[in-house]
DNA sequence: TTATATACGACAATATTAGTCGTATAATGT
DNA sequence: ACATTATACGACTAATATTGTCGTATATAA
């Protein structure tokens, strides 16, 4: 339980490195999958999703690779697990909306407390201050 | 990804309605799997291991059950937590010593960071700010 | 036009979690 | 003594989530 998932740490030691680039610097998917021993196809896919979500710019072709397009201090910890991993795990009962509203939420409570902690937490944390 | 599972959900409905109990009062497992619609089985289990860390007392027999043993506010929730799951999930880290010394702790500094935050988290909370 | 890299969906393998079942033991009341 | 009710506990199965793989399409540089 409240384990962070393999494809969050690929995506964060995956961001450490592209952050030690020098500007205009490219590292491919093969290159991040080689250095830190991680299954390439993988760690792609999670690539891909940083690229979609403009976290970070893809080139194509020979040469390409990945860049981060943000400052990771602009990002909350937050914003960033749920792009990878979309709104789920802590936030089950926040957009988990097949859970029955009645009964339920009295019970919840307790449940509710911790995830509300977990999530302001996170809140109050950027990207910066874990891939410095 | 980071959800308390339903073991530690189970537990907490289940502390927190003991605390409502007037003192020495006691709730069976059937009763409270009864009155909270979850699985019986299940949460005898969970209450059978909050027992014998002595966290609640169990009384055996006709009109037995369980009620609880300690003070709430005297219980840390990363305690509590790994009495229900063992020393596992978030404290991977921590306690897992399967993982290569070497190479790997420097790929993982980012994870450790988010590790130690979570754990620091739940090192300052109570249960009973959860239950109560 | 070939080689390299991203993009993306479908699939398979594993691991974790959740839930069930059978049986033993203890205590209570008749 | 014995039937009933409740905890104790281990073995097992089922469900779900995570992790990893594969095939194929597309873009681009040389």
């Amino acid at each position: 339980m409240l384990k962070i998932s393999r494809k969050v740490e690929y995506a964060l030691i995956a961001l450490r490195h592209l952050q030690s680039l020098k500007k205009e610097e490219l590292a491919s998917a093969k290159e991040l999958a080689d250095s830190y021993g991680v299954p390439k196809e993988l760690l792609a896919k999670v690539l891909q999703r940083l690229a979609k979500k403009n976290i970070i710019d893809a080139v194509k072709g020979p040469h390409g690779g990945y860049r981060l397009a943000i400052d990771p201090e602009s990002m909350r910890l937050t914003e960033f697990f749920e792009v990878i991993e979309g709104p789920m795990g802590i936030m089950d009962c926040y957009f988990d909306s097949g859970c029955e509203q009645l009964d339920g939420c009295t019970i919840r409570t307790p449940i509710n407390r911790i995830n509300d902690s977990i999530r302001t937490m996170f809140n109050n944390m950027t990207l910066a201050e874990v891939t410095h």
